[in-house]
DNA sequence: TCTGGGGTCCTAGGACCC
DNA sequence: TCTGGGGTCCTAGGACCC
C-alpha cells in the first residue's frame, strides 16, 4: 500500500461549460462553433470550435455575425447553468464531503481522507477521478477537466494544462515539468500587472518562480505572492473551504447606450440597480448596513460615493433618499455617463437585524414585508411589473430594447423555428428515467 | 475591437489615540 | 528649528478572478 503524506486536492473545471449545457439542451449545436451572450452583445462563453475560428471572449456579437456567419449565437440561460452546476457538484460530493464551489463551473475538493485515494496514489486516485468524469458525462452529458495536486494552485494548474476532457495528476516527479511549461501569467492569482513585474525581474515560468528563495519573494512582493510560492512548491496554505460563509457584497451595474448626461435619467438607472440589488438581498435573506453608488463616464473613469445606513435594510424605498444624496455629490453636469452601479455592503442576515434606538428598523421591517409582497407579484406577473417610480425610465429603456430584440428575432426566423430548436435532449439516462431529478418545464430546467 | 457584469481580498495611507 | 514611537481603525482603490 502506498501511503502519501500531505494533502490531495482536486480541481474540476467544466469544459466550455455554458455552451456545453446549451448543446445538451439543443443537440444540433454539438460540435459546432457556438457562443453565448447574445443578450449582452458580447461573447461570454465559446465552444472549442468557436475558439478555433479565432473568436475571443468579449468580442462584440455584431462582429461575430459579420465575420463568422457559421457561428450559432445564443442567449445565456443562467438558470439552466445553475442547475447543471448543482448536479455536477453533487456528483463530486458522492466521493468526498469537502467540496468548495469556486464558481458556477469550477470546484475544489479535498480527497486527502477519501479511502483508496491517498493510500493508493496515484493509481487508485486515477480510478476514482475517471469514475467522476464518467458519472458527469453519463448523467449530465458534458465533459470536465480534472487536476489533482497537493495544493489548490497545483490542482488548478493541472486541470488547465489539459483541456478539454483532461485528467492530470501532479505527482512530485511531475510537478517541476508541469511548472516549467506554465508561463507565470497563466498561474491562478498572477494577473497581468504582477506578470509584468515578474518578467522584469527575470521570472517568466512558474518553475522559475518556485525556485526563487522565500526571502527573494518576500522582498519583492507581498503576502499573496508568498502564499503562491508555497503552493507552487507543494505546500498547501489555502485550504479547501466548505462554503456556508455569507456573501460580503451585492453589486448591480448596467451599461446604457447611448451615454447620457441627463441627471434624471442617470439617476433612474441608479434607482433600477438599487431595486435589483435589494431584490437579490431579499432572495439571500441578507440586509445591508452600508452601500455605495458609482458612475462610469464615457471615458471609463469612475466616481464613487459611500455611506452607512441608519439601520440594516434591503428595501429600496428606504435607501433611495440616501442614494439621491450620494448621487448629487458625484454627478457632474455636462458629463456623459455610460453606466451606473450600486453595491450593498456590510451584509448581515436579515433575521439578525437589531432594532435601533428609535424603532426605525421596525418600520423597515414593515416596508421589507411590502417588498416581499412585491417580489411575489413580480414572480407571478412578470419581472418588474411593480417598481419604484424613480426607476421607471431605466426599466422602460430596458423593455424597449428587449422588444426590439424580440422583433428582430421574429423577422429573421421562420415561424416555429426557435421552438423546434429548443426541444431538449438530456441523454439516455434521462429518457429512460423521466422521473430523474432534472426535468424541463417550458423552456426552463428544474431540479 | 475599445472594454459586460459580479465578486473577493489586500494594501497604502490618513485619522486618531496613547 | 527638523521631527518619539506605536497602535488601531477606516477608506479608497488596485489587482485578480470567473
Amino acid at each position: 500500500m502506498k501511503r502519501r503524506a500531505g494533502k490531495l486536492i482536486m480541481h474540476l473545471d467544466g469544459d466550455a461549460f455554458f455552451v456545453s449545457v446549451e448543446a445538451v439542451k439543443n443537440p444540433p449545436l454539438r460540435g459546432k462553433p457556438v457562443v453565448t451572450g447574445k443578450e449582452r452583445g458580447i461573447a461570454s462563453a465559446l465552444s472549442y470550435e468557436a475558439k478555433k475560428l479565432g473568436i475571443t471572449r468579449a468580442m462584440p456579437i455584431f462582429q461575430i455575425r459579420r465575420e463568422f456567419s457559421q457561428v450559432a449565437v445564443v442567449e445565456s440561460d443562467y438558470e439552466s447553468y445553475a442547475i447543471f452546476s448543482r448536479r455536477m457538484m453533487d456528483i463530486v460530493r458522492r466521493y468526498t464531503d469537502a467540496v468548495e464551489e469556486y464558481s458556477i463551473d469550477e470546484c475544489f475538493a479535498d480527497f486527502s481522507e477519501t479511502p483508496g485515494f491517498a493510500d493508493n496514489f496515484p493509481e487508485g486516485a486515477r480510478t476514482i477521478l475517471a469514475q467522476i468524469k464518467a458519472d458527469i458525462r453519463k448523467e449530465l452529458g458534458i465533459s470536465v477537466s480534472l487536476g489533482v495536486g497537493s495544493t489548490k494552485v497545483l490542482a488548478k494548474t493541472a486541470s488547465k494544462s489539459s483541456k478539454p476532457d483532461g485528467l492530470t495528476i501532479v505527482t512530485e516527479d511531475f510537478r517541476e515539468a508541469l511548472l516549467d511549461k506554465t508561463p507565470v501569467d497563466k498561474v491562478w492569482g498572477i494577473g497581468s500587472a504582477t506578470a509584468i513585474s515578474l518578467r522584469k525581474k527575470g521570472v517568466s515560468t512558474a518553475l522559475e518562480l518556485a525556485r526563487k528563495s522565500e526571502d527573494w519573494v518576500r522582498e519583492n512582493f507581498s503576502k499573496p505572492m508568498v502564499e503562491m510560492w508555497h503552493e507552487l512548491r507543494g505546500t498547501s496554505v489555502r485550504p479547501v473551504g466548505e462554503g456556508g460563509e455569507d456573501q460580503k457584497s451585492i453589486m448591480k451595474t448596467r451599461t446604457f447606450v447611448p451615454a447620457s448626461s441627463e441627471r434624471a435619467y442617470v439617476f433612474s438607472e441608479i434607482s433600477k440597480n438599487l431595486e435589483n440589488a435589494c431584490h437579490r438581498a431579499r432572495e439571500l435573506g441578507l440586509a445591508a448596513r452600508e452601500f455605495s453608488v458609482h458612475l462610469k463616464t464615457r471615458e471609463f473613469s469612475y466616481a464613487r460615493n459611500w455611506c452607512r445606513l441608519g439601520a440594516a435594510s434591503n428595501n429600496p424605498a428606504e435607501i433611495i433618499p440616501e442614494a439621491r444624496k450620494l448621487f448629487d455629490r458625484i454627478f457632474v453636469p455636462g458629463t456623459l455617463y455610460r453606466a451606473t452601479g450600486v453595491t450593498l455592503l456590510g451584509l448581515i442576515r436579515e433575521d439578525a437585524c437589531q432594532d435601533d434606538l428609535f424603532g426605525a428598523s421596525r418600520d423597515s421591517r414593515a416596508v421589507s414585508g411590502i417588498f416581499k409582497a412585491v417580489d411575489r407579484v413580480n414572480r407571478r406577473y412578470g419581472r418588474n411589473v411593480v417598481r419604484l417610480a424613480s426607476s421607471e425610465r431605466a426599466f422602460a429603456r430596458e423593455e424597449r430594447e428587449e422588444k426590439r430584440e424580440a422583433k428582430k428575432r421574429s423577422e429573421f426566423l421562420p415561424n416555429g423555428f426557435s421552438r423546434r430548436l429548443s426541444v431538449p435532449y438530456l441523454g439516455d439516462a434521462f429518457s429512460r428515467n423521466p422521473q430523474g431529478s432534472l426535468y424541463k418545464k417550458g423552456s426552463k430546467y428544474y431540479i
